[in-house]
DNA sequence: GCATTAACCACAG
DNA sequence: CTGTGGTTAATGC
């Protein structure tokens, strides 16, 4: 496999601007040596649950969906990975196996990065894993709420909230098509197809959004976040 | 009891 | 992959 494509150099990476004056030079350079861009279609696995990793993926475009199977066989949707973000910090540092999956929901491009020299980063560079910290923390509170919505909100709640998630921090638009199934969106919510499918519907019919097929307009974006607050 | 919520199942585009 | 309808279990008046 070439690791090094002509004119890929990772020093104009959006990985070095991940955190700007933290890699030196000297970094970089050894970062050139260690990683690797590849392009995943959609569907496609990036890693799958309970296999060995040696990698950490750093993600530069597209969308990633992260996702455990539970005991029941059931797939849970733990989070949606955006670009400019790591994917399998926890399992590199925690474990050496996979405890999830990830899975591109649309085409995406990666640096796949070998785990010791990510290892070298962090223990060498302050500064470095400092902004790591950083990141894992805002992912451990995003998922605190996720958790608590998830538990105590109804249905219609759960729903708008996966809508205004997309409509706020994945597309910052009203307008957007979605990146998943129904059966992604049940996976995502806790919740059924079927109850995904009602209740778009029903929010279609209030006339609270527009929906035909994967493409979905906010209308209402008031009730919703009304929807959204209580339930 | 009766109503509501939401999962599960089956079948049809 | 989606939409729909019927059934069913759990929970709350």
């Amino acid at each position: 496999m070439n690791t090094r494509k002509k004119g890929n150099k990772c020093s104009e990476c959006t990985l070095t601007l991940f955190s700007p004056n933290t890699l030196s030079r000297s970094d970089v350079e050894l970062l050139s040596k260690n990683c690797s861009e590849a392009e995943y279609s959609r569907g496609e696995m990036l890693f799958k649950q309970d296999s060995l990793t040696s990698h950490i993926i750093f993600i530069k475009t597209g969308l990633v969906k992260v996702h455990m199977r539970g005991p029941g066989g059931k797939d849970q949707i733990l989070k949606i990975t955006s670009p400019n973000s790591f994917l399998g910090i926890p399992t590199v540092m925690g474990d050496k196996i996979n405890h999830y999956s990830a899975t591109a929901l649309e085409k995406t491009i990666a640096c796949v990065i070998d785990i010791d020299i990510f290892r070298h980063f962090i223990s060498r560079n302050g500064r470095f894993a400092h902004r790591i910290i950083h990141s894992v923390c805002s992912d451990e509170l995003a998922l605190f709420h996720r958790f608590v919505n998830q538990a105590q909100k109804h249905l219609h709640g759960r729903v708008a909230d996966a809508i205004l998630y997309f409509s706020n921090e994945i597309y910052q638009e009203d307008e957007f098509n979605l990146p998943l199934t129904r059966s992604d969106l049940g996976d995502l919510t806790g919740t059924s197809r079927e109850s995904v499918t009602r209740t778009l519907s029903e929010f279609k019919n209030e006339g609270i959004i527009s929906i035909n097929g994967k493409n979905l307009t906010i209308l209402r974006k008031d009730f919703l976040i009304y929807i959204s607050e209580r339930g």
